[in-house]
DNA sequence: GATGAATGAGTGTTCATTCAT
DNA sequence: AATGAATGAACACTCATTCAT
């Protein structure tokens, strides 16, 4: 992992916000040295092309979004606690770099660029094995029912934040939420409560 | 609403697919008019420009969204039957225009057109409603817990939903998925039933 | 062969120009869209790409290069004045053709572009042919030596020529010729001559 | 003469080759950068521009073109002898510097740059000179014929070579000469002899 | 009503060169 | 003396759109 100096993580900083605003094809190299006030060649100068920008911005964020769960699994922790615990975590992690995941959804929708998501799999696989130890560990505790999709478990947790941040105009509508700051402490409240109450209730029902 | 003739239906067919293959900045008018076997003009001429040919795709499609659950309240239901068969019809409908959804979601997200969502959002507030109707229904008839957040109960049916669709790629590895059919399957069953049980399971939890 | 219209003729015309005196990558699609009069991007509408329309310029350019010799054997003359006849024909046609011959040797050279190259050498063997036809005519009648080298013979007419075109500023030079129609007028007259009087010595002596 | 120090000359080493493949426009500082392992800026560093960089590297080529035809008039050859001596000279020393030819031939064309081309002018004018001293003494000898344009003397000699140079893949194909050394071999060998016989068939020919 | 020709603006990228160190 | 960082200009090309027919 090469480390990229100021300018540079300046232009992954700019680039971040206008793809995750715009899209990648939205957004011109034009775009991001204005924003960047660097000149237009610099982009390719520091990275090679537009798509290698996109890239290594992928790549340099993905490596800061492997939970670091260890001091949850040390902590004396009941399974219940345990999964609010990984929720909250999930969300405020998810809610840090909800510009990241946008970009990343959209060009995994669109298979026109060829990037390596592997790294980026790999953090989901990791999270999933975080999770999978704590449902395990409620089930043999006799707390959770046995009957549990582990790999439908996370879609339940992140799906609700992705959908309601996509459907951000709409929910901000309805529950009347007036500024930037509203909708993002909704989510960190109420949202974030919402689904670890839906998870522990899906760990708990027995059909 | 205009009606579109022919080959209009086969332009908004081929948008609808490329934008949402794509990204509307990734498909150029050309590749439409390839597609649609017209002239590149023709976008132009029919739908005024690549933008106009978007919002009416958009507003076309979104009329046909509007579930029709007069049904679901005829019939003689529990409760609990009628809310797996909105979920049922949810996903079935969600998966049917997919496409337009990748779109919508996009769009909405890069804030750059300025389409009007009203209509969409109104599709949004109705099928609401009648989500408040069946938990009142219930919550009523002692069913289910009082301490429900209606509003926050369509992002936990849809979001698993789309999060499943947008992480294809990395559902279809770990739950070993072999061919689009085998995911589809998956989606109208497995992910079907999942929700179905955390809606119902989320209903009746009392913390 | 496609037809190409007035000002794809227009474009060729002047692409013909700038290439043999500019080069290839020394002339910008803007300077043959500037000296053309039409915009920029015509280059590429009518010909795909600034390569492709060095390719359809040879192409162009070569299928009229094929000697029309059929005169020649036709006609009831020696084999001395078929070789003259041959020689004025061969440096007339190169004359007229000389941006072409410029543009094509230096492409030979750098083998960058793969042009294909199989008409130009299908001209050069065709006309390779009819030499041999009135040498071995000439060597059947007793008139030219037995010693000849065929494939050695159009070098020695068309090296000269084209030896002396490349050098065309030290000959002017040297030879005194004061206007571009003097330097003409020498290689049509003089030179040829000089040409002509070599390839005969040649055919004849006996070493 | 500036002399030149060792990076220098690698520079000019390698700009001789890139240039004679690629042709001028056709390769980049960079490449040159690249393959002399130097840094970019080097170039302009030491040569001022990639323009001067040409310049010098003609110049000091062509210093080294003058042939040194002393010991061919010291020795006590016939003129035939010396006709067949000056050739093979001509030839060995073409060919070792074809690159330089290739290169200079092509810029002389592109009057774009203008560089001077009087050493290299003056080169042509002493060559033409020692010629000249041969063909008078064999005239003064009764051996050549009275009529004969010393001027068309030299194209008539190089012509055929660079003609040949130039058509390498058309030569390389009819000769069938399979490798680069094969094609080496035919010159030095082969078309040397054939120019030493026209040159030596012309010089008796009378007409 | 429908279209091929045409265009100006914009795209990402590479260029030779400069400059502070 | 030598160089890595940086730049403005130019590159070939594609874009959505217009317009005469």
């Amino acid at each position: 992992m090469t480390e990229f100096n100021d300018k540079q993580n300046e232009i992954l900083l700019v680039a971040e916000k206008l793809f995750s605003e715009h899209g990648f094809d939205g957004t011109s190299v034009r775009d991001i040295a204005k924003e960047a006030n660097i000149n237009i060649a610099m982009i390719s100068y520091y990275f090679g092309s537009k798509e290698k920008l996109l890239e290594k911005l992928i790549i340099n964020r993905i490596s800061g979004l492997r939970l670091e769960m260890e001091n949850l699994f040390k902590e004396n922790l009941t399974p219940f606690e345990k999964i609010d615990r990984l929720i909250e975590l999930y969300i405020t992690r998810l809610n840090q770099n909800c510009r990241m995941y946008q970009i990343i959804h959209f060009e995994i929708a669109s298979k026109k660029r060829d990037i390596n998501y592997e790294s980026f799999n790999d953090v989901k696989r990791t999270n999933l094995e975080a999770l999978k130890r704590i449902i395990d560990e409620g089930q043999e505790k006799g707390l959770f029912t046995k009957n549990i999709d582990v790999a439908l478990i996370a879609p339940t947790i992140m799906g609700p934040y992705f959908h309601f941040q996509m459907n951000k105009p709409f929910y901000t509508e309805i529950l009347n939420l007036k500024t930037p700051e509203d909708f993002d402490r909704y989510i960190l409240n109420d949202l974030t409560k919402h689904i670890q109450k839906t998870i522990k209730a899906l760990l708990v029902y027995e059909n």
